[in-house]
RNA sequence: GGGAGGCUAGCUCAGUGGUAGAGCGCCUGCUUUACACGCAGGUGGUCGGGGGUUCGAUCCCCUCGCCUCCCA
């Protein structure tokens, strides 16, 4: 195959040395680019969850990357035109807040004080400034992205598409401004959609309140969380069955703390159960005293305002006063009334800001919403037809679930940074927003004609402009040739922690606009945790940086450790100790192919002989190396990934390594063996090397490049190179039984020495009794082999076996027979002995019951029953062994 | 309040209707000319408690307990 001289590999694997250089090639050929595979080859896309460009690369980014790149490495190798699109996300919040710090940190203003254009401009470079950084570090992981078709949420086509969607929305009646009770967060001075809101419990109060009846009879004791909101109660409230009050309804009570009267009214939702059963109605100020209030026709007075202080509304004594402060205030003021009742401790959910951690307010206020119950519809059917997919499927029940009871999504944000809202408004009020397809600003009101028209101030929520990702990075609105070749994508890996914010919002937008799905599947990742499966957090400074672990141990072992723990579950402890398992395993690759290279010689070729004519042991490892081919494409097609990096991790090391080298080591170092027999041998090593290091690649891209590469002169194609599969012309089970026949009677005679402290280096007679035919025949012909990794001072294969001293076991097909020295037994190997007789006797007590039980021989498959049986032979044949061991005071 | 998931070796996790596996750890040997990020051998689990279905359950069903998460 390769006649060129073959590079040294480095005693010191040093992954840092040629990593990055195989990545540069990688992407600088265009590998990396669909257009490498065939016309015709069919398209496999995905397109990267983007980044915030005000982030690094963090250990659930690594994640999921990795996976990504996993797939896109594999269906490449196996022909399909891979795209994979790479992007950034503007980041609306995140990016403005850390804009604001940082100018005012350096300047001491606000973005008030600088204006928003000129504050705008210093977001585009900043983020300009940072998005390279990002994608570069999703290099240093390896990912295979094609960065000619790279996007940023903000950039011009992505631009057009969430004009465009929100035009449709608008003009189909989906996209409306109306004036609601919503998430407030005073810090950042937006609204929030319900998802940006944490719900986080804490232990509070509960105070009672004596509210005074107008009539003077008596007065109501209401029970609050939120004192300061008195101040704009507009009602009291009572279940209408609840007969404590009936007689009430209708009446008035006397608002403590200001001059108003408030009626007393009748609800069902009061529940008669809590505090005393008469609740306060704040229309203003609480998301269910809003319904009620409008049920009732009650006035909202707004007590608090955007800024989180008091208004005027709430009188003179507390105007201007923060929330906190204002509480306090009234809670002292109540008291000097003499109208505190009983406190009690109460624990509620309190809303928080999941940017900032402030604890929002419910205020009403004028904003854009999506009317979204349609959409979610059509998304429902569509993954009810399976058009959609999810992997593990129980995420469509959530899925199901949250779309079930969706609510209007709120899409304006009170932010600068981030895509305008293309809606403008005439001096009369009216909306004026662009038909789909219209791209200039409007200039006249479209309902009278008025030239006055002012742009909405607000901007869009960054999802508003992720959830088109599939649709705008393949150029929708515009018919493109990306989007007719590489629509719909073919799957979306992300976290599940993002399924609402953006999966479910993906699926509707795709449906709604396009009419299609924008993937065939979902997988969805597990959280990475700390190695003691803790959350990762900067205050427990248990926080990992992919990048530093890429520098340390490689990336290609921070790849395989990613891996190979993204099992089912929903955590995947990650840490030092893991990536350092995975680069012991790098490094194990690195020195087989070392001491390949050593045993190889420049001629020897990877074409494998006829199978038929090869060496048992060369057909074994062909047998092992085809089902870990099979097993790894099987385990990756249901994002197993842990499957396939296990089975890979075991097939190399353990049946490799520590089973096939080692026997080819003799065979190849025997100067008995003809040259011709060896040649094959050779051909087979190189050959298993080649395609391990190929089935390697996708999770390891680097060192089976640079390996391929000393070995084969072919690292720089291996990325385009046909992914090895299962052959079924590569399958010998009989082979298989032998050599691990083989392989236990290895282990089982070191394993005797062992037990009885004599060294390794001993030689001790053997024999395997097993009846004269193929098998006796197999074992007679690996005879020198055998007595190489048992170190045999003799081997006989035949029918009955008689040694001095033997001891008896059962290996693999056959039964083993070794001599050992006679000796005394010691109080240890007695305890042993009477420990394992026991555990012989218990294990065969249940056999044997199951094999005196008749319903069991009638109704288990025969094949168990006689499993069962030759169990029980084998137990009293050890049993039989050890008892003689035992009474005779000396062991073989 | 509604919903989901988990409880398997010291730790972190795979797994199967026929009495259990991996990595790391631990113990014992080993300068075996590819590898001590190694080699060889070993230790270690009534598979959360109880009940049921079954010839047989760690795996299916019920129940209890504990933990985690999501939604309101």
């Amino acid at each position: 195959m390769s006649s060129a001289p073959r590079p040294e590999l480095d005693k010191r694997f040093d992954p840092q040395s040629f990593e990055m250089t195989w990545y540069r090639l990688q992407e600088e050929s265009g590998q990396f680019r669909p257009e490498v595979a065939s016309e015709d080859a069919s398209p496999y896309t995905l397109v990267i969850p983007p980044p915030n460009v005000t982030g690094r690369l963090h250990v659930g980014h690594a994640l999921g990357r990795t996976l990504e790149d996993v797939l896109a490495r594999w269906k490449r190798m196996q022909g399909r035109a891979v795209l994979w699109v790479p992007g950034v996300d503007h980041a609306g919040i995140a990016t403005q807040m850390v804009v604001e710090r940082d100018l005012m940190e350096r300047t001491g203003k606000t973005r008030h004080d600088v204006g928003r254009e000129p504050f705008l401009e210093i977001c585009r470079e900043w983020a300009d400034a940072r998005r390279g950084d990002i994608l570069n570090q999703i290099r240093r992981l390896g990912c295979s992205c094609d960065y000619s078709r790279e996007y940023y949420t903000l950039d011009e086509p992505r631009s057009r598409a969430v004009r465009r969607a929100f035009s449709e929305l608008y003009h189909q009646g989906l996209a409306y401004r109306d004036s609601r009770m919503v998430n407030w967060c005073t810090r950042c001075a937006t609204v929030l959609s319900d998802l940006e809101v944490n719900h986080v419990e804490s232990s509070g109060q509960l105070w009672s309140v004596a509210y005074p009846l107008e009539d003077g009879s008596g007065d109501l004791v209401v029970a609050t969380t939120r004192p300061e909101t008195i101040l704009g109660d507009t009602a009291v409230a009572v279940h209408p069955e609840d007969e404590r009050y009936t007689a009430l309804v209708g009446k008035r009570v006397r608002l403590p703390l200001t001059d108003r009267l408030i009626p007393v009214v009748a609800d069902e939702m009061v529940d008669r159960t809590f505090g005393t059963g008469v609740v306060k109605i704040t229309p203003a100020h609480d998301p269910n005293d809003f319904e009620a209030g409008r049920r009732h026709g009650l006035a909202e007075i707004a007590v608090i305002g955007f800024d989180g202080k008091m208004t005027a509304e709430a009188g003179p004594a507390y105007a201007g006063l923060e929330r906190a402060a204002a509480r306090k205030k009234v809670l002292v003021d109540l008291r000097e009334l003499g109208l505190r009742r009983d406190d009690k401790p109460h624990t509620s959910a309190v809303g928080r800001c999941q940017r900032c951690d402030t604890v929002l307010e419910p205020l009403v206020s004028l904003q854009w919403f999506v009317k979204i119950k349609p959409l979610a519809e059509k998304a429902v059917a569509a993954t009810e037809a399976r058009e959609v997919t999810f992997t593990p499927e129980l995420w469509k029940k959530t899925y199901d679930e949250w779309m079930k009871n969706i609510r209007d999504w709120c899409v304006s944000r009170q932010l600068w940074w981030g895509h305008e809202i293309p809606a403008w408004y005439c001096p009369e009020g009216h909306v004026t927003v662009p038909k789909p397809g219209e791209d200039a600003d409007p200039s006249a009101c479209v309902r009278c004609g008025n030239v006055t028209l002012t742009r909405d101030p607000d901007v869009f929520d960054t999802w508003f402009s992720s959830w088109l990702m599939p649709l705008s990075v393949l150029g929708w609105p515009e018919k493109t040739k990306d989007l007719s070749r590489f629509y719909p994508t073919d799957v979306m890996v992300t976290g599940f922690d993002i399924l609402f914010f953006w999966v479910a919002r993906m699926i509707m937008a795709g449906v709604w606009f396009d009419g299609r799905v924008p993937f065939r599947e979902v997988f969805l990742h597990g959280l990475v945790r700390d190695e003691r499966g803790q959350k990762m957090s900067k205050t427990k400074g248990n926080v990992i940086d992919p990048l530093v672990m890429c520098d340390e141990y490689g990336a290609d072992a921070v790849r395989f450790a990613l891996a190979i723990l993204s099992g089912t579950g929903r955590d995947l402890p990650f840490g030092t100790t893991r990536v350092a398992a995975s680069r012991a395993f790098a490094t194990k690759v690195w020195n087989a192919a070392r001491f390949a290279m050593g045993m190889l010689g420049e001629e020897t070729v990877a074409e494998v002989p006829a199978f038929a004519s090869l060496g048992r042991v060369d057909r074994w490892i062909l047998d092992r190396l085809s089902a870990t081919a099979a097993k790894v494409n099987e385990s990756l097609g249901v994002y197993r990934f842990d499957e396939a990096a296990n089975a890979l991790y075991a097939f190399f090391w353990t049946e490799f390594c520590d089973g096939y080298v080692e026997m080819v080591k003799q065979v190849l170092r025997d100067p008995e063996v003809p040259e011709a027999e060896k040649a094959k041998t050779r051909s087979v090593l190189h050959r298993v090397l080649l395609d391990s290091l190929a089935l390697l690649h996708p999770f390891m891209p680097f060192i089976s490049c640079e390996i391929r590469e000393a070995l084969n002169g072919d690292g720089a194609k291996l990325p385009v190179l046909p992914y090895p599969a299962g052959r079924d012309d590569w399958s010998d089970p009989f082979a298989v039984e032998v050599v691990e026949t083989l392989r236990e009677t290895a282990t089982r005679v070191r394993n005797l020495r062992a037990e009885r402290g004599m060294a390794q280096t001993v030689e001790l007679a053997a024999g395997l009794e097993v009846p004269e035919g193929p098998v006796a025949e197999a074992l007679r012909a690996h005879g020198p082999l055998l007595v190489h990794m048992a170190r045999l001072s003799s081997l006989v294969v035949a029918p009955k076996v008689d040694l001095p001293g033997a001891f008896h076991e059962h290996v693999g097909v056959a039964g083993l027979v070794v001599s050992l020295p006679k000796r005394d037994l010691s109080p240890d190997d007695e305890a042993r002995i009477r420990k394992e007789i026991a555990a012989v006797d218990k294990e065969a007590e249940g056999i044997g019951r199951k094999l005196a039980d008749e319903s069991f021989l009638a109704r288990a498959p025969q094949a168990v029953v006689e499993k069962v049986r030759r169990q029980l032979e084998e137990l009293t044949a050890r049993r039989t062994k050890l008892v003689t061991n035992l009474g005779e005071g000396t062991t073989p």
